[in-house]
DNA sequence: TTTTACATACCGACTAGTTGGTATGTCGTC
DNA sequence: GACGACATACCAACTAGTCGGTATGTAAAA
């Protein structure tokens, strides 16, 4: 997708200022965090910035492409439930990762295009695509191993694995505007728990096919 | 709550900049919205915006005050379906009546407090709490209601009305947030649609209590 | 009835600081 | 000696908030 991460020869200013915007955004959002912020955090000058990226827009985006990665790593790769063979088991244990992560402060769990989409889905068409790639990213992955789940187990209502994949990522992204506002992941926590359920339920026998 | 709501004598620039201040930062987000912005788009000045408001954050205030009237009369006091005297038809009318809102462009659909609070959350508790409160509200009314149609339906697992009820408002936020990267309140919907099925589901042969 | 006193609502120029972005310079490597 | 990777200095535009002033009350004293 990206035109270099093939090889990431040097943690070099470009990779610390995709890191410090990803912490920064969570925290602030995207329209209050500065160029200058950025920079300080990341520990690099302002002409490194604009030497790697045109505008703060297109860190935004480049932003948003390393979040995808890093999340396929972090949730699809690196776990050792990813390995489940039962794909519902799996599913659930996904699920159940979702909800571990709720923990700590805020910007510790949630979502960097989350955060930067609901700022500049009417003001940058450019932002809200790379936003969107990302998550569709994500339900895309997710689909597949829902989609394994329905042909082992069948699913109620025939309902399609892309959508409950949108439906659970919807759950997350509002858990986390809850868990922003009591400034505590305890709702959140439930409100994934409600989700688990329903995803269960729905599995519950289900007419095969 | 507040000091003076009981009248309000004129519809002056007060209201008019709260209403300002909802549409703008609906569509762009809080921080991106500047008060000379709002003062144009109500018409006033900002001799005027500093005469009603001691700061920018102070109009937060008093607007996530505001959302939280006008949610308590476009939601729960003007529909007709209100009346329904089953809790749980009633709910299920609430659920649908959700998802009709989603049409038209996010910023006709989308939650003041939701989106201030996923920028202000770290940097400003005032605003923090403000929009808590707002949200709180919402989901505590709500709560009566899912508790009538326990108590008449009962429900599964030994579910609390308070935690579906937040369950509730966290699908309705993160559907928001899909609707916006995606532009287009297609998955929101759906979204909502699978709430729905939960919640249908969940009232489905509950043991009673 | 007029005058004085004070309050509310509003205006728009101003300021001090911040913003994203630019122009130019330096330094090590190929 | 050219080039990529950075740093320093700078700028015009914009930011939230201030300030002196005006227009319109309202209510009690003269």
């Amino acid at each position: 997708m990206s035109s270099r991460n093939a090889s990431a020869p040097r943690p070099s200013a470009r990779s610390k200022l995709i890191d410090a915007a990803h912490m920064l955004v969570r925290k602030q959002g995207y329209a209050a965090t500065s160029v200058d912020e950025i920079c300080a955090a990341a520990g690099v000058s302002k002409g490194a910035f604009f030497h790697h990226f045109a505008s703060k827009e297109e860190l935004g985006v480049a932003a948003a492409e390393q979040w995808t990665a890093r999340a396929d790593e972090l949730i699809f790769t690196l776990p050792p439930w990813v390995r489940i063979e039962d794909p519902l088991e799996r599913l659930l244990a996904h699920i159940d990762f979702r909800m571990f992560m709720l923990e700590g402060p805020p910007e510790g769990f949630t979502c960097f295009v989350g955060t930067m989409v609901q700022e500049s889905f009417a003001s940058s068409d450019t932002l809200r695509r790379a936003s969107d790639a990302s998550i569709s990213a994500y339900c895309e992955r997710l689909a597949v191993d829902i989609d394994a789940a329905i042909a082992r187990c069948g699913i109620r209502d025939g309902v399609s694995a892309i959508s409950l994949s949108y439906h659970i990522q919807a759950v997350l992204q509002g858990a986390f505007i809850i868990a922003k506002a009591k400034n505590s992941p305890k709702e959140a926590r439930d409100s994934v728990l409600h989700l688990k359920r329903y995803i269960k339920m729905l599995f519950e026998r289900g007419e095969t096919g």
